[in-house]
DNA sequence: TCTGCCTGTTACAGGCCGTTACAGGCTGAT
DNA sequence: ATCAGCCTGTAACGGCCTGTAACAGGCAGA
């Protein structure tokens, strides 16, 4: 049995869904205020939230935004159907789904179904904002200090070279189009086509030799092609 | 830059969302059959699929549930409004997100940002998306990294010879057509018909002499013959 | 200001791959 | 079996894409 905090100022509405969603294994528990729904949600736990964007007190946007700062839980709002901007603003803000109203409970219990089954798969490892050092056949990426080891020896990389590696090194097997890695690099504006790509892999080929880390696809861009191999288990 | 593989019959909505979506850091990849959608998305990293219901062949949620089997990506599938039936069927076999058609463009890329974003944070752990290596008789075949051994020895196959032997090799015995061989190697369009399918055969045959692995089918195509064997034990 | 490194441009060499052309094979009708 | 006609194999050519050496401007530190 999962319980979902509903905060909409419509007490019908709340029953009839209420009663609904029982036969789904859904509990609804009510709340016809965002103080109210911000009080009961510091007190219990609910796996998810269904959220009103017409409300009193505060729009639906700013009690969405509180419950994002110190809760971790999908929220689902209903929007005036055909009202884009709400929706996008919503998704913006942290919404996970929005429900135009007036709704399907069918639509409203399948989509609470999928978001709380997503969000219990991710639970627990949410925000480890850290990046992670690379391990590969015979080289190593530390991005926090910027260095990288050739079978187990340092090999200093520039700036850019460092930066295009750790870019290809993350996605292993996947293609890159020249427009994507200059993208990366530079920021937003890559106007003007050059050939500087090919020239900054070239530079790092040569500082790869032994490896051979990056491959051609012609007509289509690079890609980064070692296997990934586990840390080693002294860390450094 | 997140590259979308966009399955929908209608050329002119591909094009005309995939001009938009650049602003956003989107690359459209558009697929106008299923099968084709299936044969890029198994050869090219996506980081998200938009999936039209209504398709040639077989509808979109047969689509669905194959991406499923071998792919972990977010699936968004384009619906016709106000049916809510097909909108639960699509989330129940395991669609991320709908959006009903016809959309705002504005929404179909918030909608896209936040599954992507969303997906992101939880890959990396069960998922690894990755290909699996294909062996057989006195061959094997490494997609990650674009490389291939014969007889243990590697060989080296430019960019479009390996697609097609990946292409090939990933149906054994079926037969395919030159179309939709080009139609695989090239994109989308394959206006004029010329004969360069059959001298990439011919390379690719002549770098596998030992193993005569693609036979012709007079009349209708090629259809690669070598039987699966199980992988080695030690792993290189 | 000078020096040295980083990074982008130019230029040329070489490789990939599509086209053409021709030789040889396959198929079906006589 | 024979033959015509289409289908396929592949050598050769050329355009475009890519690799990289050499040069030039920019920037930081002395």
């Amino acid at each position: 049995m999962n319980s979902v905090l509903l905060i909409d100022d419509d007490g019908k509405l709340a029953e009839a869904l209420g009663e609904y969603c029982v036969r789904f294994g859904i509990r609804i528990e009510p709340a016809l205020t965002p103080s109210a729904g911000l009080a009961k949600l510091s007190r219990e736990h609910f796996d998810a939230v269904i959220l009103d964007v017409m409300l009193p007190e505060m729009d639906g946007f700013e009690v969405c935004k509180r419950i994002r700062q110190t809760h971790d839980l999908p929220i689902i709002m209903l929007t005036a159907r055909g009202d884009v901007t709400d929706r996008i603003v919503g998704l913006e803000i942290g919404a996970d789904d929005y429900v135009p109203k007036p709704f399907d409970p069918r639509e409203l219990v399948a989509r609470l179904q999928v978001n709380i089954k997503r969000h219990s798969k991710t639970a627990g490892l949410a925000n480890t904002d850290e990046v992670p050092d690379l391990y590969f056949d015979g080289l190593s990426i530390h991005p926090l200090q910027r260095e990288i080891k050739v079978n187990g020896l340092p090999v200093e990389l520039t700036t850019k070279e460092f930066s295009l590696l750790q870019f290809l090194a993350e996605s292993p097997g996947r293609a890159f189009t020249r427009d994507e890695i200059l993208a990366t690099l530079k920021g937003t504006e890559n106007e003007l086509f050059t050939r500087s790509v090919d020239i900054l892999v070239s530079r790092l080929r040569a500082k790869l030799k032994p490896l051979q880390p990056i491959r051609t696809l012609h007509g289509s861009g690079y890609a980064f092609v070692l296997n990934k191999i586990d840390p080693p288990e002294e860390s450094t």
